[in-house]
RNA sequence: GGAUCGGUAGUUCAGUUGGUUAGAAUGCUGCCCUGUCACGGCAGAGGUCGCGGGUUCGAGUCCCGUCCGGUCCGCCA
């Protein structure tokens, strides 16, 4: 053994004992006949303190930051402790010492605060992984592993792998490639998840499955994507989306618990999709604080079950709000006291490319009971009080509101909702709000190809009501205007989503057992019957051989970590990541393969 | 595919209307220092200003192109 301690865990009771170090070389302090060293391993820091043997070394300097050390010597308390580190007590005289290793002057720093750039840390992923805030990150992602599977196992889930060689399908996300040497021509894709897989799983009659598993997409990245993600896939027979929902927020509540410490025993709130949209403009609302969004104009005919509210702005000659497919409007507690600049700002913000919109008028309700607003030329006070009810407004607050087309604007407005919460300090870190969305759209209308598109996946089941009104209609679309007409429209999906502070974190949905449902979905999407039985003949044939009615649910593991952890970048949370390209900077991947690599798998290249 | 911000010492950054020898902090090297823990003091080394082209008497600074990186839109069932 080359230690007999870690750096973590000597103590006042262990002053006097002869002990065994081995570690890097956090910082060294020199005093001319002494010196002090910070020696750190994985499990924390403890000082060293050297006498004139370091000195008598024939190298006057033998030692540097980030050398691997073995020290032996005895533990004393110090005469100056140090109450910033569990081990600041004591130190250690050493007595003997060996360079294990040497090190280069490491690029940066490895310290809590890095000087290093994010392209400089990827590239040097390695040294990265030794600071205190990265180990931090990855521990909490092994708590929140554990925790779940303690969780499922507890449940009676078993954990069953599934291959990563498997098969392109169409429908959804770009596949990764595999080519084949065996079979020329021919390619493997890795698995967007193993959705599949897992159903077939239930109609062997593995009831409750579960995964932590490595999903594939080739599609472009953000700082909360990357093309290889870890997912917790689940799936159970013998389900209703009910049993689905009391699982998984057990789940998620679990987790809460043994990682965080927090005892979040309040249901969890649930939401329609439709009034997701409706109040908040997005389907994953973060519901930490109110301001829900006010229609100030006849809605849009996708939310089909929404009243035409009264007309609150026509017919006062303001042509931006008269012409608007939409109007819509938010209160924000407090900001009645905005000033020129302020609101100038926020105009700029709602102008930006990313929101896109034309510009943003707005209330004051001052604390007088009066309103100052810039539309005023057009909407009397009466007028205006009216709208501003219509929001909930309060004295001295700001009634904002936007107008545009309906899906950019309603788009737009929770972006704006979401931005005024953070100034506000409505979106605390600390606070967690879990929330299921129900009832999503099973399809969406694909103007390109004119064409129906599952927005969950193929494999969601409709509504148990509205399984008729898909089997009853014919999927074809007369034209882009009419699709809202078509029935298939309002079919409503047995799918859910779980959202945490504004972020989807989880999603799944009761899943198609029937053949012949499973066959009209496909037709519904556009694919002959061949080319079903093609892409999906192994799923269509198990079904015929006793398929239990079953359903999951899958988490995105990186994104929850992140989360929990207080982040907005899944990087931190991942050992090796990709950057913004999916390139690996470290490995520098990837990259061109040898000619007789290819000349193997009997590929061309044809690079432009 | 598109938008936008950035690229200057090992690192993080500053750099004026375009004008002498491009700066700071930190790190690094050497010397001094027996109680530091962001140690301190003194001295020193370290830069093709991402790359290519252009405008100009003169470009880190202005223009065009390109590469790399960040963020976002499209995309991500």
């Amino acid at each position: 053994m080359y230690r007999t301690h870690t750096c973590g865990e000597l103590r006042t009771e262990n002053v006097g004992q002869t002990v065994t170090l081995a570690g890097w070389v956090q910082t060294i302090r020199k005093f001319g006949a002494i010196t002090f060293i910070d020696l750190r391993d994985r499990y924390g820091i403890t000082q060293l303190l050297f006498g004139e043997e370091l000195n008598a070394e024939p190298d006057k300097n033998p030692l540097g930051r980030e050398y691997v050390l073995q020290v032996t010597g005895i533990v004393r308390e110090r005469s100056n402790k140090n109450k910033n580190i569990p081990t600041g007590d004591i130190e250690i005289q050493v007595t003997s010492f060996k360079v294990l290793n040497k090190s280069a002057v490491p690029p940066f720093t490895i310290q809590d605060d890095t000087d290093g750039g994010d392209d400089l840390r990827m590239r040097y992923r390695y040294l990265d992984l030794r600071r205190n805030a990265v180990k931090k990150n990855l521990e909490l992602r092994y708590a929140v592993n554990r925790a779940a599977r303690d969780y499922l196992h507890a449940n009676d889930f078993m954990d069953i792998e599934t291959p990563f060689l498997i098969k392109s399908t169409p429908e959804g996300a770009r596949d990764f490639v595999v080519p084949s040497r065996m079979n020329p021509g021919q390619f493997y894709a890795l698995p967007q998840s193993p959705q599949t897989f897992k159903q077939l799983l239930m109609v062997s009659g593995y009831d409750r499955y579960y995964q932590v598993v490595k999903c594939f997409r080739d599609e472009d990245l953000r700082a909360d994507r990357q093309p290889e993600f870890t997912q917790i896939d689940c799936e159970m027979a013998f389900v209703e989306q009910e049993d689905i929902l009391n699982m998984f927020e057990g789940l998620i509540k679990y987790i809460f618990k043994a990682v965080k410490g927090i005892d979040y025993t309040e249901r969890v709130e649930r939401m329609s999709w439709e009034d997701a949209m409706w109040n908040y403009g997005i389907d994953k609302p973060d519901i930490r604080f109110e301001m829900k969004i006010a229609n100030l104009k006849k809605p849009a005919s996708v939310y089909v079950n929404k009243e035409d509210k009264a007309d609150l702005i026509n017919g006062a000659d303001f042509k931006v709000f008269d012409e608007a497919e939409t109007v819509l409007a938010i209160a924000v507690p407090g900001a009645a006291e905005y000033s020129r600049k302020q609101t100038d700002e926020l105009i700029d913000w709602v102008k930006r490319p990313q929101i896109g919109m034309k510009g943003l008028a707005f209330i004051k309700v001052n604390n007088d009971g009066t309103y100052k607003s810039s539309i005023d030329k057009f909407y009397n006070e009466e007028r205006l009080k009216a709208i501003a009810n219509a929001t909930n407004a309060q004295k001295g607050d700001l009634v904002l509101i936007l107008a545009g087309a309906e899906e950019r604007t309603r788009k737009a407005m929770s972006e704006l909702r979401l931005e005024m919460g953070k100034r506000l300090g409505f979106r605390k870190e600390e606070e967690f709000k879990l929330l299921w969305v129900l009832d999503f759209p099973l399809f969406e209308y694909a103007e390109e190809e004119n064409r129906w598109v599952a927005r969950h996946h193929p494999f969601t089941s409709p509504k148990p009501g509205d399984i008729e009104v898909m089997i009853n209609n014919d999927p074809v679309i007369e034209n882009a205007v009419k699709y809202l007409e078509h029935p298939y429209t309002n079919i409503k999906a047995n799918a859910y989503d779980m959202v945490l502070n504004g972020n989807e974190i989880g999603g799944g949905s009761i899943r198609i057992y029937q053949r012949e449902l499973q066959e009209k979905m496909f037709a519904a999407l556009g694919m002959s019957k061949e080319e079903a039985q093609h892409k999906f003949g192994f799923l269509l044939g198990a079904f015929e051989y006793g398929a239990p009615p079953h359903g999951g649910i899958a988490f995105g593991f990186d994104r929850l970590c992140a989360i929990l952890g207080g982040s907005e970048s899944i990087r931190d949370f991942i050992a090796f990541p990709k950057n913004n390209s999916g390139r690996d900077v470290m490995l520098d991947a990837p990259a061109a393969i040898d000619q007789k690599q290819l000349n193997e798998l009997q590929i061309k290249t044809d690079v432009q």
